[in-house]
DNA sequence: GTCAGTGCAAATACTTTGCATGATA
DNA sequence: TATCATGCAAAGTATTTGCACTGAC
């Protein structure tokens, strides 16, 4: 899906739900879909204050966020290291994070047969799963170079 | 493991951290092994307050579960609704959670499949993993009754 | 023209912290 | 007695909200 295709999605979401395109949605959205990395709310509210542009307020990217996961265009992960960052999900099939401790950075990855666990799982509960939500958490392989370099590495783990 | 074990058990930790036991961490401590379900600062707060025995502040139970944490007595679940809770480790098998959206029930399970299959995950990733947190969520078995009865399940499916 | 959206600042909720006082080892 | 812990209130931090004004449709 081109970047056209997804915006008049988003167009079509908002009549939908009688809200109005402006041009602050515009540029949060557009912003949303334009990085493809992993984003918090203050990044994002940095990132169009510093652009070329209709001035954003921080309440608006907040009100704007919301609207954008409520109509699935992107969605909040916990990074577990306190914070909530967004991504946008059209074009992307479903995944999971795994998250750096030491870094922040997050790297995904998509295990069909840990999805069919689940399911099993909760239906073993009997709950009827909607969502789920699976962070593995550890150190990337440069932060472990890295450390290894500095001798470090061992401590580093006690420690985590 | 009996209760008296646990608490020599964390005697030793403060000992080792160079930390002093005092009443409110025995309180705190005591009521976090007590209790059978996951509990939030707020929830422990209250408890303590309600109940007899010395006063325990707000400031010094958050200071307190995170000793408890630091030790390994506690962990912290995110709930997705929000919010933090904690629950007592030792006795226990590692497990995740599922939790209702509807309740906020939080029921646990274990799968070792899914254990190996996250650390084939990570391993692939060149990570070295060492935690992993996994939350399903969805609607518990009576929450779906009570719906179903009252004709709702659907349309409360789709707005989750 | 009407209704929704925005910015701002105030309010909220949650958690942490500085400091004077009190208790433990 | 030397630390360490506690309670309190103040300060953070992150997010939400009320309101007057602006702008989209």
């Amino acid at each position: 899906m081109n970047e056209t295709a997804i915006e008049k999605r988003f167009e079509e979401f908002l009549k939908g739900e009688n809200l109005k395109m402006t041009p602050q949605r515009r540029r949060v959205f557009e912003k949303a879909f334009a990085v493809h990395d992993h984003f918090s709310v203050e990044r994002m509210y940095e990132w169009l204050k510093a652009e070329e542009g209709p001035a954003v307020s921080r309440a608006t990217v907040y009100r704007t966020l919301e609207v954008l996961e409520r109509g699935g265009f992107i969605e909040a992960v916990e990074t577990g290291r306190g914070e909530v960052v967004y991504e946008h999900i059209l074009g992307h099939e479903h995944h999971d994070h795994m998250v750096c401790r030491i870094c922040g950075t997050i790297a995904e990855f998509q295990d069909e047969q840990i999805e069919a666990l689940q399911r099993k799982n909760a239906k073993a509960l009997g709950f009827i799963m909607t969502g789920h939500m699976l962070r593995l958490s550890g150190i990337c392989s440069s932060c472990a170079d890295q450390l290894r370099a500095e001798g470090k590495l061992e401590s580093t783990l006690e420690n985590l």
